[in-house]
DNA sequence: GTCTATAAACAGATAGAC
DNA sequence: GTCTATCTGTTTATAGAC
């Protein structure tokens, strides 16, 4: 599954042969049918899988507690860091957010996925209603911040040469990753314009 | 063409046959190959052609005058019609950030199109750092800025039926892109998150 | 669980008539 | 420019031996 979602998160669903996966992870075509009965069911357990180790992660972070706009951080450096190790990830994650219909939808693995997916975005929506309640976060669209955080942190990620020839070197260096939180962060606290009468 | 480009921003370079495309625009299969002598060489046009006219009308914009801040929030609200007028073009945008080896970078087309992306990042990068050297926009790491621009702009067009769930209805309606609009420019302007001592 | 062999459909691309 | 017919390789998936 480790070989598959890394060709997967290159090229994709329709990018990648069985066959491919399999000399990858050096068995048979044969054999991979005899453990995923069809193409997509791999692709949907290997998404699957993503969304669940980063559902995990993001609950344990806000159930360790704390304001809105703590968690509110927190939940950026834990995803920046799950997406961070694992550089296949951002992009399965990206791909599985804007290719709609590649997967029917009625497979269970992928129900599965689709409520891991849920989770990951009800948990947010609720941490940024409760900041907004709070007064920690400023009133605006909620469904708009949800989409705005998303573009931040899974596109950066999934960016791959793109993103390092805009940035100069790769994204995922140690130093680049910290440097991401740092910037993302900075843009949730005070934007990018400075407003001439604020100062 | 357009019919490959909407084939092409749902399913990708790999996820679509050149019958399908055919079939699309009621051809052959034979006479599609007669206008674009490979299928890479029809992908690269539509990729060029959509890069190209987003170049053209973000640099028209720019080109308008005034200071950077409100540079910057034209920039926003073009490149936000652009890809609000098209939905196809924000999914091949977003192909062409992050899906790199696609293509082997040799044709003559794909190395137009890799220009036009190259101009479109460029005179952002300068109008941010000139905002900056205005004081207009907070010092902060441009390439970053700048990834986290595309996400917030390019990955919403992009998100399709998972945006359609997140915002409860079309991302496409009008009233919803002006929305975007005015909670982009509000995220650029004042962050997300209301620090205590500020106020 | 793993393999070889094979089926049946489809892919990108070409030849050549009109 | 458009077509039919075809070539060649690859695709997902299955059958059946070990």
């Amino acid at each position: 599954m480790e070989a598959a979602e890394e060709l997967f998160a290159r090229r994709g669903f329709a990018g990648v042969g069985m066959s491919e996966i399999a000399e990858a992870v050096g068995l048979s075509k044969s054999t991979l049918f005899h453990h995923f009965r069809t193409k997509a069911d791999l692709y949907a357990a290997v998404v699957g899988r993503i969304l669940a180790e980063i559902d995990l992660e993001l609950t344990r972070t806000l159930a360790r507690g704390g304001g809105a706009a703590e968690r509110l951080d927190r939940w950026v450096d834990v995803l920046i860091d799950l997406l961070a190790s694992t550089p296949a990830h951002a992009r399965v994650l990206l791909r599985s957010l804007f290719e709609d219909d590649e997967l029917s939808g009625e497979l269970p693995e992928q129900q599965e996925a689709d409520k891991a997916l849920y989770r990951i975005l009800d948990q947010a929506r609720s941490l940024l209603k409760e900041g907004m309640a709070s007064g920690e976060v400023r009133a605006a669209s909620i469904p708009h911040l949800l989409q705005s955080l998303i573009g931040m942190v899974v596109y950066h990620f999934a960016s791959g040469e793109v993103g390092d020839g805009i940035v100069g070197r790769s994204i995922f260096g140690a130093d680049e990753v910290e440097r991401r939180k740092r910037e993302v962060k900075a843009f949730l606290h005070h934007g990018i314009i400075i407003d001439p009468e604020k100062n």
